[in-house]
DNA sequence: AATCATCGCAACCGCGAGCCC
DNA sequence: AGGGCTCGCGGTTGCGATGAT
C-alpha cells in the first residue's frame, strides 16, 4: 500500500521530488530495519530514518510503530486490574490525556491504553447498562484464560521439579535404607521432622514428614471447600481476583494443582 | 454454514508546541 | 520575528478476528 506524498527538504533542497511512502501493516523485514536503525543511531531524528534505514515509511510511521510496538520496554499481554484501576483513576482526574496516563503505567503506551478506554468504558457512558456489562464481562472471559493458561504452565514446572526432587530422594532414601541396614548413620541422613520441613519448602511440616514416610494420603481440603462453594466463577467480581486452575472440578483441580507434595 | 454485527488494535491524520536558523 | 522542520499528542479509520443470529 503507498500513497504519493511530498519529501520535502529531504535533501536540503526544498521540496525535490514525489516520492512513494509505503503504508499500512509493517512487515518484519521492516521491522528489523527500524530495530537495528535505533540500535544503531538510538531514538529520534525520525526523518532521517528513511534515508539511513533503507525504509519506505515516513517519519511519523516510523515513530510510531517503535514507540507503540517495537520498543524494547514494552509490557505485552492484557491489562491487569491494578493497571485498570490506575487508568480508571487517571481518567477520572486528568481526562483524555493518554500520554500522562501512560508515563504512570510502566510498559503500556498511550495508544493502548486510549484503545482500551475506547474498548472497556467509553460505552458505558452511552448504554450503561449492557454494553458495559458484555464487555467487562468479556475482559473477565479472557482474563481468566490467561490466567488459567498461566498457572497452567506453573503447575507443569512444578510437576517437572517434583519428579527431579522425588528422583533425587529415592537415591537418598535408598541410601538410607542401606546404611539402616548397614547399622551405618551418615550425617545426611539424620533427618529430624524439622530438617525434612526444610528440604521441602513448599510444603507444611506435616506433609513433608508423610511425603518422607510414604504416606501422602493426608489432604486439608477444608479450606479448597471454602473456595469451590463460595463460587469461585462468580464473573462480578470487577477486578477478577480469581485463583483457579485449569480443571473441571475439584478432583481435578487436586490433580494439577496437588499431584504431590513440595 | 452463512451472514451480519461488533470488537480490538495497529496505523494514519491533523494539529499544535518547541526548536533552530 | 517568522518560517520551516521535527516531534508528540489525541482523535479517527481500516481491517482481521470473533461472536451472535
Amino acid at each position: 500500500m503507498y500513497y504519493r506524498g511530498v519529501m520535502a527538504g529531504q535533501f536540503g533542497h526544498g521540496i525535490m521530488e514525489e516520492d512513494l511512502w509505503r503504508k499500512g501493516p509493517w512487515t518484519a523485514e521492516e521491522d528489523r530495519l527500524l530495530i537495528e536503525y535505533v540500535r544503531v543511531h538510538g531514538e529520534g531524528r525520525w526523518n532521517s530514518v528513511a534515508r539511513l534505514a533503507g525504509l519506505r515509511r515516513n517519519g511519523k510511521s516510523c515513530r510510531l510503530r517503535w514507540v507503540n510496538y517495537l520498543r524494547p520496554d514494552l509490557k505485552r499481554g492484557q491489562i491487569t486490574p491494578q493497571e485498570e484501576s490506575i487508568i480508571l483513576d487517571l481518567h477520572a482526574r486528568w481526562g483524555n490525556r493518554w500520554s500522562t496516563i501512560a508515563r504512570n503505567l510502566p510498559g503500556r503506551t498511550d495508544n493502548e491504553i486510549k484503545n482500551y478506554w475506547r474498548t472497556h468504558f467509553k460505552k458505558k457512558a452511552k448504554n450503561p447498562s449492557d454494553a458495559a456489562e458484555k464487555a467487562k464481562n468479556r475482559f473477565l472471559r479472557k482474563q481468566l484464560f490467561h490466567q488459567q493458561q498461566q498457572q497452567l504452565q506453573q503447575v507443569q514446572q512444578q510437576q517437572q521439579q517434583q519428579l527431579q526432587f522425588n528422583l533425587d530422594m529415592k537415591d537418598v532414601v535408598s541410601l538410607f535404607e542401606e546404611n539402616n541396614i548397614n547399622n551405618h548413620r551418615v550425617p545426611y541422613i539424620s533427618q529430624t521432622r524439622q530438617e525434612m520441613f526444610n528440604m521441602c519448602p513448599n510444603t507444611t511440616e506435616e506433609q513433608s514428614y508423610f511425603m518422607f514416610n510414604g504416606n501422602s494420603s493426608v489432604q486439608d481440603s477444608s479450606a479448597n471447600d471454602v473456595l469451590w462453594d463460595d463460587g469461585l466463577w462468580n464473573l462480578d467480581d470487577v477486578h477478577g481476583n480469581f485463583s483457579v486452575a485449569n480443571a473441571t472440578n475439584k478432583t481435578g483441580l487436586y490433580n494439577l494443582v496437588t499431584p504431590n507434595y513440595c
